[in-house]
DNA sequence: GAAAATATGTTCTGGTAAGAACATAAATCT
DNA sequence: AGATTTATGTTCTTACCAGAACATATTTTC
């Protein structure tokens, strides 16, 4: 197979797509962390992540945190202990698995998820509503596709 | 306007579409750093897409390398300063606007660019090759009214 | 032409980010 | 059972990230 140059390599199909990826997402990303500073929760974008991930139910592990949030361990270590020096979160052991810590909300973090994931909800839908119901389905399953590519 | 509470919050139609926007960028991400790391060349994704974008150029200022690569003046700097210390970008001012910085690539950077650019490219079009171009097209058109929706 | 506004880049801060090494605990294998 | 492997979470390192404050230089406004 022959190797591209930087010409061919700079003309490939794809490259668009991949430039449309990372700008679609910084925006997103930008205008998600603008509506939690805003809130004046001081909660940041991992932190809320966190939260909402939390609220409704009775506590989960680091392991199913992190398989919902896409936070990595190590990374998430470091943003419960500041949801807990905040009194947002507090962790225990569970019974019969001394691997795992259960991350729950306190009564405190219980409090803020209610009052901020949906105002954080809404500030986001006032935007997504500009998209067509169709656009957003057929964006949904083609994301989906784009990351079950690799 | 009735606030949400957190039922309806969550059941929110376009809450998939972040889910998948944030999982198909997380995952592009994971695949373009593990190509970068496993190349040798010592290159984080944030260090490769200046040197991609300088490549070709006579050298750009920080502020056009920040509009392209998307990354924040005051990160870039501490960027641009580590791909100096590798010897691979150099800094100098700009005569008539003592504002501006220009960077350009070495000729070692220019090595680097030419060798690595194309490896790079190669090594995501194994990917995105899996994508028919219908789907690209689309996914590309879609992203780019996302973008805009911020 | 001097003052105000804008542009560019660096520095500083707090908080991620991923990966590797580590410690501990549980499950599996023989 | 005892040894090996796997699972979970913390710690450590290097780098990035955005925003704010800052310094400097240029442009605009009056």
């Amino acid at each position: 197979m022959a190797t591209l140059d930087t010409q061919s390599a700079s003309s490939q199909p794809f490259i668009p797509l991949v430039e449309e990826l990372a700008a679609a997402y910084q925006a997103f990303s930008l205008y998600d962390a603008e509506g939690l500073r805003k809130s004046g929760a001081g909660l940041t974008p991992s932190q809320a992540r966190v939260i909402f991930t939390l609220g409704g139910t009775d506590g989960l592990t680091c392991k199913d945190i992190g398989d919902v949030t896409l936070i990595t361990k190590g990374t998430l270590t470091g943003v419960v202990d500041r949801l807990e020096d905040k009194g947002l979160v507090e962790r225990w052991s569970v019974e019969g698995d001394g691997r795992k810590t259960i991350v729950a909300l306190t009564r405190r973090g219980q409090r803020v998820y209610e009052r901020e994931f949906p105002r954080h909800v809404e500030f986001l839908k006032s935007k997504f509503d500009k998209l067509s119901a169709a656009d957003r389905a057929k964006a949904t399953q083609l994301l989906q596709k784009i990351k079950g590519l690799f």
